[in-house]
DNA sequence: CAACCGACCTGTTCGC
DNA sequence: TGCGAACAGGTCGGTT
């Protein structure tokens, strides 16, 4: 469910929440919520734990605890924080893990699909230097993501999902991005043209930053919430995504759906064409 | 690499 | 109304 907007919203919000504070306790209460360590070593470390810092990488949220202890939470498909009101405790069915908080609130890491992880770990930088770069992060250029596009034969959305590629971008944006950009889903990756790439990143960091801007993506589910159970408003600025039928923001024509290794791809075939698709050998 | 599959899970929507 | 199929914002591991 969420992708880096979600989650970096999420990050800010847990983190002017919970900055300071401490875990008076935690409950596992689906144990393979937890990844790593062992459910009796999570809880072991959790207790009188305090956090120092909330931040993001990639869709992980990162939450810096004393002792050189990270949780690094991954919300995979439905996972949720909520932080609840020190006498309100509207129990969601769904909590898997509970932390007790030193100022009386509870911390819960709600989940129906039960895919979300939490790992607890004193060296993160081992799963997080696997991510591909931050697509908000300086470092980012249409020349760097133009190198890593290079002799990519595969097609370009599917690409922009692969997070060893580029962290962050989930199916909503890569669609928006693409739109964006003016480039078909289908083209090989490695066939963009300079101007294409420029586009391409243009895309890339303009549907992600506006995204955060409107605090990320509330689809008619309301999967997403954040951890105060306010709403994202960026459904509202979608061009493509589950817009089936629709007409395209810039021409009028038909959104149009496809599936992409299994999953669901929206473009506009008026102004998203297929062409050029000749991987270049630069 | 790439394409494809199943696995992990539960809830909601859609077609008949 | 009922019921099964399809689908959902993600990722991993395995096979060909």
């Amino acid at each position: 469910m969420p992708e880096l907007p979600e989650v970096e919203v999420i990050a800010r919000k847990l983190r002017s929440e919970l900055l300071g504070r401490s875990f008076v306790d935690v409950e596992v209460l689906w144990a393979r919520s937890i990844a790593a360590p062992d459910v009796a070593a999570f809880v072991a470390l959790m207790q009188g734990a305090r956090i120092d810092d909330v931040t993001r990488r990639g869709k992980y949220i990162v939450m810096r605890l004393a002792d050189d202890w990270t949780m690094l939470a991954h919300l995979r498909m439905s996972g949720k924080f909520r932080v609840s009101a020190p006498l309100a405790p509207a129990e969601d069915s769904y909590a898997r893990v509970r932390w007790r908080l030193d100022d009386g609130r509870s911390l819960l890491f709600c989940d129906p699909r039960k895919f979300g992880r939490l790992h607890l770990s004193r060296s993160p930088e081992t799963l997080l230097d696997k991510l591909g770069p931050e697509p908000l992060a300086d470092a980012f250029t249409p020349a760097a993501l133009g190198e890593r596009l290079r002799n990519r034969r595969g097609e370009i959305k599917r690409l922009l999902l692969d997070q060893h590629f580029v962290a962050g971008v989930g199916n909503i944006y890569a669609s928006e991005a693409l739109w964006r950009a003016q480039i078909h889903p289908q083209r090989v990756a490695g066939s963009l043209s300079e101007p294409e790439v420029q586009r391409l990143h243009a895309g890339v960091v303009s549907t992600l930053a506006q995204a955060i801007e409107h605090g990320g993506t509330s689809l008619a589910d309301r999967q997403y919430v954040l951890p105060d159970g306010e709403t994202g408003q960026h459904q509202e600025a979608l061009a493509v995504y589950a817009r089936e039928g629709d007409p395209c923001p810039r021409c009028a024509a038909p959104v149009l759906r496809i599936v992409q290794g299994q999953r669901s791809t929206y473009f506009c075939a008026t102004c998203q064409v297929l062409k050029g698709n000749v991987p270049h050998h630069r």
